[in-house]
DNA sequence: AATTTGCATACTGTATACAAACTGCAATGA
DNA sequence: TCATTGCAGTTTGTATACAGTATGCAAATT
Protein backbone atom coordinates (compact mmCIF):
# COMPACT_ATOMS: atom_id res chain seq x y z
CA UNK A 1 0.00 0.00 0.00
CA UNK A 2 3.08 2.11 0.62
CA UNK A 3 3.42 2.68 -2.96
CA UNK A 4 0.03 3.79 -3.62
CA UNK A 5 -0.87 7.62 -4.14
CA UNK A 6 -4.07 7.74 -1.93
CA UNK A 7 -5.61 5.50 0.82
CA UNK A 8 -9.09 5.76 -1.13
CA UNK A 9 -7.38 4.49 -4.13
CA UNK A 10 -5.65 1.47 -3.04
CA UNK A 11 -9.34 0.48 -0.99
CA UNK A 12 -11.02 0.99 -4.44
CA UNK A 13 -8.58 -1.25 -6.30
CA UNK A 14 -8.59 -4.06 -4.02
CA UNK A 15 -11.99 -3.86 -3.33
CA UNK A 16 -12.77 -4.05 -7.22
CA UNK A 17 -10.87 -7.25 -7.00
CA UNK A 18 -12.82 -8.91 -4.29
CA UNK A 19 -16.24 -7.79 -5.85
CA UNK A 20 -14.66 -9.46 -8.88
CA UNK A 21 -13.35 -12.32 -7.77
CA UNK A 22 -16.97 -12.85 -5.98
CA UNK A 23 -16.58 -12.31 -2.42
CA UNK A 24 -19.97 -11.16 -2.72
CA UNK A 25 -23.11 -11.69 -3.54
CA UNK A 26 -25.24 -9.37 -5.49
CA UNK A 27 -27.30 -6.79 -3.66
CA UNK A 28 -25.00 -7.05 -0.57
CA UNK A 29 -25.11 -4.53 1.01
CA UNK A 30 -21.30 -3.23 1.77
CA UNK A 31 -20.51 -1.70 5.50
CA UNK A 32 -18.40 1.79 5.21
CA UNK A 33 -17.36 0.72 8.88
CA UNK A 34 -16.34 -3.19 8.29
CA UNK A 35 -14.92 -2.29 5.33
CA UNK A 36 -12.68 0.72 7.03
CA UNK A 37 -11.73 -2.01 10.00
CA UNK A 38 -10.11 -4.41 7.14
CA UNK A 39 -8.48 -1.79 5.49
CA UNK A 40 -7.58 0.12 8.81
CA UNK A 41 -8.20 3.53 7.69
CA UNK A 42 -11.31 6.08 8.58
CA UNK A 43 -14.72 5.69 6.65
CA UNK A 44 -13.76 8.97 4.25
CA UNK A 45 -11.65 6.64 2.02
CA UNK A 46 -13.78 4.23 1.88
CA UNK A 47 -16.56 6.21 0.42
CA UNK A 48 -14.51 7.48 -2.07
CA UNK A 49 -13.32 4.02 -3.19
CA UNK A 50 -16.79 2.91 -3.20
CA UNK A 51 -18.17 6.12 -5.21
CA UNK A 52 -14.99 5.32 -7.66
CA UNK A 53 -16.37 1.68 -7.78
CA UNK A 54 -20.37 3.05 -8.40
CA UNK A 55 -18.82 4.72 -11.64
CA UNK A 56 -17.80 1.45 -12.58
CA UNK A 57 -21.45 -0.07 -12.15
CA UNK A 58 -19.76 -2.72 -9.71
CA UNK A 59 -21.62 -1.07 -6.58
CA UNK A 60 -24.89 1.42 -5.87
CA UNK A 61 -25.39 3.81 -3.76
CA UNK A 62 -29.14 4.52 -1.98
CA UNK A 63 -29.27 7.71 -0.18
CA UNK A 64 -28.70 7.40 3.34
CA UNK A 65 -28.95 3.90 2.76
CA UNK A 66 -25.22 2.88 1.86
CA UNK A 67 -23.63 0.49 -0.90
CA UNK A 68 -24.47 -2.20 -2.18
CA UNK A 69 -23.25 -4.75 -4.69
CA UNK A 70 -24.84 -4.64 -8.06
CA UNK A 71 -26.49 -7.73 -9.64
CA UNK A 72 -26.95 -7.89 -13.83
CA UNK A 73 -30.39 -9.79 -15.10
CA UNK A 74 -29.69 -11.37 -18.00
CA UNK A 75 -30.95 -9.13 -20.57
CA UNK A 76 -28.74 -6.77 -18.81
CA UNK A 77 -25.45 -9.68 -19.59
CA UNK A 78 -26.59 -9.61 -23.43
CA UNK A 79 -26.65 -6.15 -23.91
CA UNK A 80 -23.20 -5.88 -22.64
CA UNK A 81 -22.17 -8.10 -24.65
CA UNK A 82 -23.68 -6.87 -27.82
CA UNK A 83 -22.44 -3.72 -26.96
CA UNK A 84 -18.58 -5.10 -26.75
CA UNK A 85 -19.48 -6.59 -30.18
CA UNK A 86 -20.33 -3.67 -31.72
CA UNK A 87 -17.71 -1.64 -29.68
CA UNK A 88 -14.51 -4.02 -30.44
CA UNK A 89 -15.10 -5.04 -33.90
CA UNK A 90 -15.13 -1.54 -34.82
CA UNK A 91 -11.88 -0.96 -33.22
CA UNK A 92 -10.29 -4.37 -34.16
CA UNK A 93 -10.89 -2.95 -37.64
CA UNK A 94 -9.06 0.08 -37.15
CA UNK A 95 -6.19 -1.28 -35.63
CA UNK A 96 -6.01 -3.94 -38.51
CA UNK A 97 -5.94 -0.97 -40.51
CA UNK A 98 -2.33 0.14 -39.92
CA UNK A 99 -0.72 -2.46 -37.82
CA UNK A 100 2.87 -2.48 -37.49
CA UNK A 101 4.93 -5.67 -36.90
CA UNK A 102 6.18 -3.85 -33.43
CA UNK A 103 2.44 -3.48 -32.28
CA UNK A 104 1.95 -7.70 -33.45
CA UNK A 105 4.89 -8.71 -31.70
CA UNK A 106 3.62 -6.74 -28.38
CA UNK A 107 0.37 -8.48 -29.03
CA UNK A 108 2.20 -11.92 -29.41
CA UNK A 109 4.37 -11.61 -26.53
CA UNK A 110 1.27 -10.93 -24.34
CA UNK A 111 -0.43 -14.13 -25.82
CA UNK A 112 2.90 -16.22 -24.75
CA UNK A 113 3.05 -14.75 -21.39
CA UNK A 114 -0.11 -16.14 -20.78
CA UNK A 115 0.58 -19.37 -22.10
CA UNK A 116 3.15 -19.63 -19.44
CA UNK A 117 1.32 -18.65 -16.50
CA UNK A 118 -1.50 -20.73 -17.36
CA UNK A 119 1.12 -24.11 -18.01
CA UNK A 120 2.39 -22.59 -14.13
CA UNK A 121 0.03 -21.79 -11.54
CA UNK A 122 -2.91 -20.35 -13.64
CA UNK A 123 -5.86 -19.04 -11.60
CA UNK A 124 -8.68 -17.30 -13.00
CA UNK A 125 -7.46 -14.19 -11.64
CA UNK A 126 -4.42 -14.07 -13.44
CA UNK A 127 -6.52 -15.48 -16.67
CA UNK A 128 -8.79 -12.53 -16.19
CA UNK A 129 -5.72 -9.74 -16.44
CA UNK A 130 -4.55 -11.05 -19.86
CA UNK A 131 -7.02 -12.14 -21.47
CA UNK A 132 -7.49 -7.96 -21.11
CA UNK A 133 -4.21 -7.48 -21.40
CA UNK A 134 -4.26 -9.42 -24.78
CA UNK A 135 -7.33 -7.67 -26.56
CA UNK A 136 -6.10 -3.74 -24.88
CA UNK A 137 -2.94 -5.06 -26.70
CA UNK A 138 -4.54 -5.79 -30.06
CA UNK A 139 -6.68 -2.43 -29.97
CA UNK A 140 -3.72 -0.39 -29.20
CA UNK A 141 -2.90 0.28 -32.51
CA UNK A 142 -6.11 1.93 -33.55
CA UNK A 143 -4.99 4.97 -31.30
CA UNK A 144 -8.85 5.26 -30.05
CA UNK A 145 -7.83 6.04 -26.45
CA UNK A 146 -11.60 6.99 -25.39
CA UNK A 147 -12.65 4.17 -27.58
CA UNK A 148 -10.83 1.67 -24.94
CA UNK A 149 -12.00 2.82 -22.19
CA UNK A 150 -15.09 2.41 -23.06
CA UNK A 151 -14.77 -1.03 -23.96
CA UNK A 152 -12.40 -1.49 -20.54
CA UNK A 153 -15.63 -0.41 -18.76
CA UNK A 154 -17.45 -2.81 -20.64
CA UNK A 155 -15.39 -5.49 -19.82
CA UNK A 156 -14.85 -4.67 -16.19
CA UNK A 157 -19.01 -5.34 -15.76
CA UNK A 158 -19.19 -8.06 -17.57
CA UNK A 159 -16.10 -9.92 -15.37
CA UNK A 160 -17.85 -11.27 -12.68
CA UNK A 161 -19.80 -13.32 -14.89
CA UNK A 162 -16.90 -14.56 -17.06
CA UNK A 163 -15.30 -15.42 -14.41
CA UNK A 164 -18.17 -17.55 -13.08
CA UNK A 165 -18.73 -19.25 -16.26
CA UNK A 166 -14.39 -20.44 -16.15
CA UNK A 167 -15.11 -21.88 -13.51
CA UNK A 168 -17.63 -24.22 -14.32
CA UNK A 169 -16.21 -24.82 -17.72
CA UNK A 170 -12.74 -25.23 -20.05
CA UNK A 171 -13.49 -22.32 -21.95
CA UNK A 172 -10.11 -20.95 -21.19
CA UNK A 173 -8.37 -23.72 -24.02
CA UNK A 174 -11.21 -22.19 -26.27
CA UNK A 175 -10.71 -19.10 -26.26
CA UNK A 176 -6.44 -19.48 -26.16
CA UNK A 177 -7.11 -20.81 -29.87
CA UNK A 178 -9.46 -18.13 -31.08
CA UNK A 179 -7.13 -15.48 -29.49
CA UNK A 180 -4.32 -17.05 -31.41
CA UNK A 181 -6.94 -17.09 -34.95
CA UNK A 182 -7.35 -13.30 -33.73
CA UNK A 183 -3.82 -12.60 -34.29
CA UNK A 184 -3.15 -14.78 -37.31
CA UNK A 185 -5.58 -13.35 -39.43
CA UNK A 186 -4.71 -9.66 -38.33
CA UNK A 187 -1.11 -10.78 -39.02
CA UNK A 188 -2.95 -11.39 -42.16
CA UNK A 189 -4.23 -8.03 -42.98
CA UNK A 190 -7.94 -9.89 -43.24
CA UNK A 191 -9.78 -7.57 -40.96
CA UNK A 192 -13.69 -8.77 -42.24
CA UNK A 193 -12.58 -12.56 -41.10
CA UNK A 194 -11.24 -11.18 -37.81
CA UNK A 195 -14.36 -9.24 -36.85
CA UNK A 196 -16.60 -12.13 -37.64
CA UNK A 197 -14.15 -14.59 -34.96
CA UNK A 198 -14.48 -12.26 -32.67
CA UNK A 199 -17.93 -12.02 -33.04
CA UNK A 200 -18.81 -15.16 -32.75
CA UNK A 201 -15.63 -15.16 -29.95
CA UNK A 202 -18.04 -13.02 -27.94
CA UNK A 203 -21.36 -14.33 -28.76
CA UNK A 204 -20.28 -17.43 -27.91
CA UNK A 205 -18.99 -16.81 -23.99
CA UNK A 206 -22.32 -14.90 -23.49
CA UNK A 207 -24.46 -17.56 -24.59
CA UNK A 208 -22.35 -19.86 -22.54
CA UNK A 209 -22.85 -17.51 -19.17
CA UNK A 210 -26.45 -17.05 -20.27
CA UNK A 211 -26.90 -20.77 -19.84
CA UNK A 212 -25.31 -21.06 -16.81
CA UNK A 213 -27.53 -18.68 -14.94
CA UNK A 214 -30.43 -19.98 -16.38
CA UNK A 215 -29.48 -23.37 -15.00
CA UNK A 216 -28.83 -21.92 -11.70
CA UNK A 217 -31.47 -20.42 -11.56
CA UNK A 218 -33.34 -23.48 -11.58
CA UNK A 219 -31.74 -25.30 -8.71
CA UNK A 220 -31.95 -22.88 -5.73
CA UNK A 221 -29.13 -22.50 -2.75
CA UNK A 222 -26.87 -25.44 -3.63
CA UNK A 223 -24.48 -24.42 -0.42
CA UNK B 1 -32.47 22.04 -2.01
CA UNK B 2 -34.78 20.29 -0.07
CA UNK B 3 -35.71 18.09 -2.87
CA UNK B 4 -32.10 16.84 -3.35
CA UNK B 5 -31.11 13.54 -1.48
CA UNK B 6 -27.92 14.29 -0.65
CA UNK B 7 -25.60 17.27 -0.34
CA UNK B 8 -23.07 16.24 -2.41
CA UNK B 9 -25.73 14.92 -5.25
CA UNK B 10 -26.70 18.48 -5.07
CA UNK B 11 -23.38 20.04 -5.50
CA UNK B 12 -22.28 17.19 -8.07
CA UNK B 13 -25.58 18.41 -10.59
CA UNK B 14 -25.23 21.90 -9.77
CA UNK B 15 -21.25 22.11 -10.47
CA UNK B 16 -21.79 20.23 -13.53
CA UNK B 17 -24.44 22.65 -14.50
CA UNK B 18 -21.35 25.27 -14.18
CA UNK B 19 -18.91 23.16 -15.69
CA UNK B 20 -20.88 22.73 -18.82
CA UNK B 21 -21.93 26.49 -19.21
CA UNK B 22 -18.53 27.29 -19.52
CA UNK B 23 -17.79 28.90 -16.23
CA UNK B 24 -14.27 27.55 -16.12
CA UNK B 25 -11.66 27.36 -18.60
CA UNK B 26 -10.17 23.85 -19.58
CA UNK B 27 -7.48 22.99 -17.15
CA UNK B 28 -8.34 25.35 -14.41
CA UNK B 29 -7.73 23.84 -10.83
CA UNK B 30 -11.28 23.83 -8.82
CA UNK B 31 -10.39 24.53 -5.10
CA UNK B 32 -12.48 22.52 -2.61
CA UNK B 33 -12.65 25.04 0.18
CA UNK B 34 -13.74 28.11 -2.63
CA UNK B 35 -16.44 25.53 -3.82
CA UNK B 36 -17.52 24.48 -0.17
CA UNK B 37 -17.82 28.20 0.62
CA UNK B 38 -20.25 28.73 -2.72
CA UNK B 39 -22.40 26.12 -1.46
CA UNK B 40 -22.37 26.61 2.06
CA UNK B 41 -21.13 23.00 3.04
CA UNK B 42 -17.57 20.84 4.38
CA UNK B 43 -15.10 19.86 1.51
CA UNK B 44 -16.56 16.44 2.21
CA UNK B 45 -19.82 16.73 -0.12
CA UNK B 46 -17.79 18.74 -2.23
CA UNK B 47 -15.21 15.75 -2.54
CA UNK B 48 -17.09 13.63 -3.33
CA UNK B 49 -19.11 15.74 -6.39
CA UNK B 50 -15.67 15.89 -7.95
CA UNK B 51 -15.23 12.38 -7.93
CA UNK B 52 -18.79 12.13 -9.82
CA UNK B 53 -17.28 14.34 -11.96
CA UNK B 54 -14.28 12.71 -11.98
CA UNK B 55 -16.51 9.67 -13.51
CA UNK B 56 -18.21 11.47 -15.82
CA UNK B 57 -15.14 12.97 -17.35
CA UNK B 58 -15.69 16.60 -16.45
CA UNK B 59 -12.56 16.73 -14.25
CA UNK B 60 -9.57 15.39 -13.26
CA UNK B 61 -8.02 14.24 -10.48
CA UNK B 62 -4.40 14.56 -9.88
CA UNK B 63 -2.96 12.86 -6.34
CA UNK B 64 -2.40 15.24 -3.59
CA UNK B 65 -3.05 18.31 -5.68
CA UNK B 66 -6.76 18.29 -6.37
CA UNK B 67 -9.42 18.45 -9.53
CA UNK B 68 -8.84 20.31 -12.72
CA UNK B 69 -11.71 20.51 -14.95
CA UNK B 70 -10.67 18.53 -18.41
CA UNK B 71 -10.19 20.22 -21.97
CA UNK B 72 -10.55 17.84 -24.59
CA UNK B 73 -8.09 17.67 -27.61
CA UNK B 74 -9.77 17.87 -31.37
CA UNK B 75 -8.62 13.96 -31.37
CA UNK B 76 -11.01 12.99 -29.21
CA UNK B 77 -13.79 15.56 -29.70
CA UNK B 78 -13.41 13.39 -33.43
CA UNK B 79 -12.99 10.04 -31.51
CA UNK B 80 -16.13 10.59 -29.56
CA UNK B 81 -18.39 12.19 -32.55
CA UNK B 82 -17.80 9.25 -34.29
CA UNK B 83 -18.62 6.28 -30.57
CA UNK B 84 -21.36 8.61 -31.03
CA UNK B 85 -22.50 7.63 -34.69
CA UNK B 86 -21.80 3.92 -33.97
CA UNK B 87 -23.63 3.83 -30.89
CA UNK B 88 -26.89 6.45 -31.80
CA UNK B 89 -27.32 4.84 -35.07
CA UNK B 90 -27.32 1.62 -33.42
CA UNK B 91 -29.61 1.97 -30.97
CA UNK B 92 -32.25 4.12 -33.82
CA UNK B 93 -32.02 0.97 -35.81
CA UNK B 94 -33.19 -0.67 -32.65
CA UNK B 95 -35.56 1.93 -31.73
CA UNK B 96 -37.55 2.14 -35.31
CA UNK B 97 -38.32 -1.45 -34.90
CA UNK B 98 -40.65 -2.16 -32.70
CA UNK B 99 -41.77 1.71 -32.55
CA UNK B 100 -45.63 1.94 -30.86
CA UNK B 101 -47.50 5.41 -31.39
CA UNK B 102 -47.27 6.73 -28.54
CA UNK B 103 -43.66 6.16 -28.89
CA UNK B 104 -43.83 8.23 -31.50
CA UNK B 105 -46.26 10.54 -29.97
CA UNK B 106 -43.65 11.03 -26.42
CA UNK B 107 -40.79 12.05 -29.42
CA UNK B 108 -43.15 14.55 -31.04
CA UNK B 109 -44.33 16.25 -27.79
CA UNK B 110 -40.55 16.35 -26.73
CA UNK B 111 -40.04 18.20 -30.09
CA UNK B 112 -43.26 20.68 -29.96
CA UNK B 113 -42.29 21.32 -26.28
CA UNK B 114 -38.75 21.96 -27.14
CA UNK B 115 -40.32 24.86 -30.18
CA UNK B 116 -42.28 26.74 -27.79
CA UNK B 117 -39.01 27.13 -25.37
CA UNK B 118 -37.01 27.98 -28.75
CA UNK B 119 -40.07 30.69 -29.19
CA UNK B 120 -39.99 32.31 -25.97
CA UNK B 121 -36.69 32.55 -23.71
CA UNK B 122 -34.72 30.00 -25.57
CA UNK B 123 -31.00 30.04 -24.41
CA UNK B 124 -28.60 27.64 -24.85
CA UNK B 125 -29.23 25.97 -21.58
CA UNK B 126 -32.98 24.98 -22.36
CA UNK B 127 -31.45 24.12 -25.55
CA UNK B 128 -28.99 21.66 -24.60
CA UNK B 129 -31.56 19.68 -22.35
CA UNK B 130 -34.27 19.42 -24.56
CA UNK B 131 -31.79 18.18 -27.47
CA UNK B 132 -31.22 15.67 -24.89
CA UNK B 133 -34.42 14.57 -23.84
CA UNK B 134 -35.50 14.09 -27.59
CA UNK B 135 -32.81 12.13 -28.42
CA UNK B 136 -33.73 9.88 -25.53
CA UNK B 137 -37.41 10.06 -26.23
CA UNK B 138 -36.16 8.78 -29.35
CA UNK B 139 -34.48 5.68 -28.51
CA UNK B 140 -36.37 4.39 -25.76
CA UNK B 141 -38.40 2.20 -27.51
CA UNK B 142 -35.08 -0.29 -28.30
CA UNK B 143 -35.39 -0.84 -24.40
CA UNK B 144 -31.45 -0.94 -24.16
CA UNK B 145 -30.68 0.89 -21.05
CA UNK B 146 -26.74 0.12 -20.86
CA UNK B 147 -26.96 1.38 -24.11
CA UNK B 148 -28.49 4.75 -23.85
CA UNK B 149 -26.61 5.24 -20.68
CA UNK B 150 -22.85 4.81 -22.25
CA UNK B 151 -24.48 7.40 -24.98
CA UNK B 152 -25.81 9.74 -22.26
CA UNK B 153 -21.86 9.59 -21.13
CA UNK B 154 -20.51 10.78 -24.66
CA UNK B 155 -23.29 13.37 -24.74
CA UNK B 156 -22.11 14.49 -21.72
CA UNK B 157 -18.54 15.06 -22.69
CA UNK B 158 -19.06 16.85 -26.12
CA UNK B 159 -21.76 18.92 -23.87
CA UNK B 160 -19.08 22.08 -23.82
CA UNK B 161 -18.39 21.88 -27.37
CA UNK B 162 -21.94 21.70 -28.37
CA UNK B 163 -22.77 24.80 -26.83
CA UNK B 164 -19.67 26.42 -27.44
CA UNK B 165 -20.46 25.91 -31.71
CA UNK B 166 -24.50 27.22 -31.20
CA UNK B 167 -23.41 30.75 -29.22
CA UNK B 168 -20.91 31.13 -32.70
CA UNK B 169 -23.62 29.66 -35.11
CA UNK B 170 -27.35 29.37 -36.19
CA UNK B 171 -27.31 25.57 -35.85
CA UNK B 172 -30.47 25.38 -33.44
CA UNK B 173 -32.83 25.71 -36.47
CA UNK B 174 -30.59 23.53 -38.50
CA UNK B 175 -30.44 20.96 -35.74
CA UNK B 176 -34.20 20.98 -35.46
CA UNK B 177 -35.12 20.62 -38.99
CA UNK B 178 -33.26 17.05 -38.93
CA UNK B 179 -34.61 16.34 -36.08
CA UNK B 180 -38.02 16.97 -37.69
CA UNK B 181 -36.72 14.75 -40.57
CA UNK B 182 -35.55 11.81 -37.97
CA UNK B 183 -38.94 11.40 -36.59
CA UNK B 184 -41.05 11.76 -39.75
CA UNK B 185 -38.54 8.64 -41.02
CA UNK B 186 -39.02 7.16 -38.30
CA UNK B 187 -42.92 7.10 -38.94
CA UNK B 188 -42.57 5.53 -42.04
CA UNK B 189 -40.22 2.73 -40.32
CA UNK B 190 -37.23 3.56 -42.61
CA UNK B 191 -34.43 2.76 -40.53
CA UNK B 192 -31.76 2.98 -43.23
CA UNK B 193 -32.25 6.40 -44.19
CA UNK B 194 -33.06 7.58 -40.71
CA UNK B 195 -29.62 6.29 -39.42
CA UNK B 196 -28.33 8.25 -42.73
CA UNK B 197 -29.55 11.77 -41.62
CA UNK B 198 -28.41 10.85 -37.74
CA UNK B 199 -25.05 9.91 -39.29
CA UNK B 200 -24.50 13.13 -41.58
CA UNK B 201 -26.55 15.11 -37.96
CA UNK B 202 -23.47 14.32 -36.08
CA UNK B 203 -20.63 14.53 -38.37
CA UNK B 204 -21.60 17.94 -39.30
CA UNK B 205 -21.92 19.13 -35.54
CA UNK B 206 -18.07 17.83 -35.21
CA UNK B 207 -16.86 19.24 -37.96
CA UNK B 208 -18.46 22.73 -36.64
CA UNK B 209 -17.05 22.36 -33.72
CA UNK B 210 -13.73 21.19 -34.64
CA UNK B 211 -13.54 24.11 -37.66
CA UNK B 212 -14.22 26.51 -34.62
CA UNK B 213 -11.44 25.14 -32.34
CA UNK B 214 -9.32 25.57 -35.14
CA UNK B 215 -10.08 28.98 -35.85
CA UNK B 216 -9.85 30.21 -32.20
CA UNK B 217 -6.41 27.71 -31.67
CA UNK B 218 -4.98 30.76 -34.91
CA UNK B 219 -6.28 33.58 -32.65
CA UNK B 220 -4.66 33.68 -29.61
CA UNK B 221 -6.42 35.49 -26.52
CA UNK B 222 -8.92 37.82 -27.36
CA UNK B 223 -9.80 38.63 -23.66
C1' DA C 1 -53.88 -12.05 16.93
C1' DA C 2 -52.77 -8.48 13.99
C1' DT C 3 -51.62 -3.82 13.23
C1' DT C 4 -49.79 0.45 14.74
C1' DT C 5 -46.98 3.57 17.45
C1' DG C 6 -42.97 4.82 19.94
C1' DC C 7 -38.37 4.24 21.03
C1' DA C 8 -33.63 2.45 20.97
C1' DT C 9 -30.00 1.17 18.04
C1' DA C 10 -27.12 1.24 14.11
C1' DC C 11 -25.53 3.18 10.18
C1' DT C 12 -25.00 6.77 6.86
C1' DG C 13 -23.88 11.59 5.58
C1' DT C 14 -21.45 15.70 6.96
C1' DA C 15 -18.66 19.02 9.86
C1' DT C 16 -14.53 19.84 12.10
C1' DA C 17 -9.70 18.90 13.14
C1' DC C 18 -5.28 17.26 11.98
C1' DA C 19 -1.35 15.32 9.16
C1' DA C 20 1.02 14.89 4.89
C1' DA C 21 2.09 16.59 0.46
C1' DC C 22 2.79 20.23 -2.78
C1' DT C 23 4.18 25.22 -4.17
C1' DG C 24 6.78 29.23 -4.24
C1' DC C 25 10.34 32.00 -2.67
C1' DA C 26 14.49 33.19 -0.44
C1' DA C 27 18.97 31.96 1.00
C1' DT C 28 23.01 29.35 -0.08
C1' DG C 29 26.67 27.50 -2.83
C1' DA C 30 29.00 26.35 -7.23
C1' DT D 1 24.32 33.75 -13.14
C1' DC D 2 22.15 29.63 -12.37
C1' DA D 3 20.93 25.62 -9.88
C1' DT D 4 19.96 23.72 -5.29
C1' DT D 5 18.35 23.51 -0.68
C1' DG D 6 15.42 24.78 3.10
C1' DC D 7 11.51 26.74 4.93
C1' DA D 8 6.79 28.87 5.29
C1' DG D 9 2.27 28.89 3.61
C1' DT D 10 -1.33 26.67 1.25
C1' DT D 11 -4.07 22.83 -0.12
C1' DT D 12 -5.16 18.24 -0.25
C1' DG D 13 -6.15 13.71 1.98
C1' DT D 14 -7.69 11.46 6.15
C1' DA D 15 -9.20 10.79 11.09
C1' DT D 16 -12.39 11.84 14.44
C1' DA D 17 -16.77 13.65 16.07
C1' DC D 18 -21.49 14.72 15.47
C1' DA D 19 -26.24 14.95 13.37
C1' DG D 20 -29.86 12.95 10.78
C1' DT D 21 -32.14 8.98 8.78
C1' DA D 22 -33.40 4.12 8.45
C1' DT D 23 -34.31 -0.34 10.79
C1' DG D 24 -36.01 -3.51 14.21
C1' DC D 25 -38.28 -4.56 18.35
C1' DA D 26 -41.45 -3.98 22.02
C1' DA D 27 -45.50 -1.92 23.96
C1' DA D 28 -50.07 -0.43 23.04
C1' DT D 29 -54.38 -0.39 20.73
C1' DT D 30 -58.23 -2.59 18.12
Amino acid sequence: MATYKTRAQFVADDLRGRILGGEFKGGTQLRQDALAKDYDVSRIPVREALLTLESEGLVEFHAHRGAFTTELSVAKIRELFDLRVLLETYVLRHAINGLTDTDLKKAEDTLLEYDQALNSGGDIDNWSEYNFAFHQALYAPAELPETLSLISQLNTKSDRYIRMQLVYTQEIEKAEQEHRGLLELARQGDADQACELLKTHIQEACEGIVALLEERAKQPETS
